[in-house]
RNA sequence: GGUGGGGUUGCGGAGCGGUCAAACGCAGCAGACUGUAAAUCUGCCCUCUACGAGUUCGAUGGUUCGAAUCCAUCCCCCACCA
């Protein structure tokens, strides 16, 4: 890494980028930082109000452990003060203010996730509520001072509910500056985010200068799509993955990705090169090599990225088992039951394969339910419970019945 | 301050005195097809002691044989004009 040429470093960096602003500016700031002797300020932002970390985010941490690989400083700011304000965007779902308590639980998950993948020893974790919280209202006026509304509006999302008359609350437009904000305080020199960011990114650019700094360089990554193929994935819409989920869990829902989003997360999540990508999906394009496999590649990768080889081994074994060969997973969830006669939906129930008697009873009405491998379609069907018995509700649920 | 429009089952969004547990879309679940892909098709999708019953349509009270639908009060939201 020390050996590249500047102009080496640079390509390297800003590979898989969408935006850069710009590359010169970076240029220059890399050149500073080496005659100086120390690395660049990396800043990138994480809202604490969802502390799952997903492949979503991996994007942007992959991008930074470059960075830090590069010898740069990254600043990993936990939105805490906003987090406790709220965010009223989600109209109806309002999200709700977290409490302090609440925020310091989320903010250490989020160290032990993102730390997964960053490197702790280049990473200054900061919480802003360190700057915000001290500010005065006199201080927050003299701030928005800065700012135009006219420049406000020209966010793309603004300017359009504007336009419809659809409510667009102060907290909201006051949000970027708050972002800004962060960015002086911590003297980024670049700052990286979604592509969904970039007006927030490129209004710390122009606070900055105004307040006398130089201002800091803009990167943005793509967003990925989530497993079902269409949105972005996030936790509200359960199109993730989790850092923190099992390998077979894992897995599995790599697994369900449509066909022609593998090919990003190869590139984005599994940092595979992008011309050794290309390749690979002109192998399946031709015919050479069936869908299927690669995507148990990439599969496999992942799983080892967060875990290790044998447990993507195992998921990938498991999975081939219980679907492809539709046998028994090898572990089933036990329950506990007495040892007298019982509904099957109210067994259904009990052993958590359905949340409703009458979700039970649909189950059963659509066959989706085998008791030690028979189809059982009377939804009236009384059950004598036995050691062992294997209860089996469409593709994914499993239960092993105990007495006790 | 004024005017107008709203709050309906996870979300969006119909309904505007009985035929409403409430159209439709999305999400979700199951079945078929598969590679648990995607797409597609079919079915389900408030709860229950289930051919019946019980709770739902911002809250509370009322008018009616009968209300999500009418009236009153209250709470909350939105836009526009000032």
């Amino acid at each position: 890494m020390r050996n590249m040429t500047m102009e080496e470093q640079l390509n390297f960096l800003s590979a898989r980028a969408v935006d850069l602003i710009n590359r010169d500016d970076l240029k220059k700031k890399l050149e500073k930082a080496a005659v100086e002797g120390r690395g660049l300020r990396i800043k990138y932002g994480a809202d604490p109000s969802a502390p799952d970390i997903h492949l979503g985010h991996v994007v942007g941490l992959n991008k930074l452990r470059e960075f830090q690989d590069a010898g740069h400083t990254v600043v990993f700011i936990i939105g805490d003060f906003t987090g406790m304000i709220g965010d009223p965007s989600g109209k109806s779902a309002t999200r709700p203010a977290l409490s302090r308590e609440q925020v310091a639980k989320n903010a250490e998950s989020y160290k032990e996730q993102v730390f997964k993948i960053l490197d702790p020893e280049k990473t200054e974790v900061r919480f802003n509520s360190e700057w915000l919280g001290e500010m005065k209202f006199e201080d927050v006026i003299r701030l928005t001072a800065h700012v135009t509304v006219a420049q406000l509006l020209a966010r793309d999302d603004f300017s359009k509910r504007y336009a419809d008359n659809r409510p667009i609350s102060l907290v909201e437009f006051l949000y970027p500056l708050v972002q800004a904000y962060d960015s002086v305080m911590v003297k980024a020199d670049l700052e990286l985010g979604g592509t969904d960011q970039l007006f927030n990114l490129l209004l710390g650019r122009e606070l900055q200068k105004v307040m006398g700094q130089e201002p800091q360089c803009v990167m943005t990554l793509p967003l990925i799509e989530g497993l079902d193929g269409v949105n972005k994935m996030s936790k509200s819409l359960n199109n993730y993955v989790g850092v923190n989920e099992t390998a077979r869990d894992m897995y599995g829902k790599l697994m369900s990705v449509p066909d022609d989003l593998m090919w990003k997360y190869f590139e984005y999540i599994a940092e595979v090169p992008s011309a050794k990508v290309a390749e690979w999906q002109a192998d399946v394009e031709e015919g050479k090599v069936h869908p299927r496999e690669m995507k148990d590649i990439l599969g496999k990768r992942i799983v080892s990225r967060f875990h290790d080889e044998v447990a993507a081994e195992d998921a990938s074994a498991e999975f081939i088992r219980v679907f492809r060969n539709k046998d028994l997973p090898d572990e089933i969830p036990e329950v506990m039951v007495p040892a007298e006669e019982i509904g099957l939906l109210n067994l259904m129930v009990q052993a958590g394969l359905a949340a409703s008697n009458g979700e039970a009873r649909r189950l059963v009405k659509q066959g989706a339910v085998k008791i030690n491998d028979e189809k059982v379609s009377d939804e009236r069907a009384q059950i004598m419970p036995e050691d062992g018995m294997i209860i089996r509700s469409g593709k994914r649920g499993f239960a092993k019945i105990v007495i006790g």
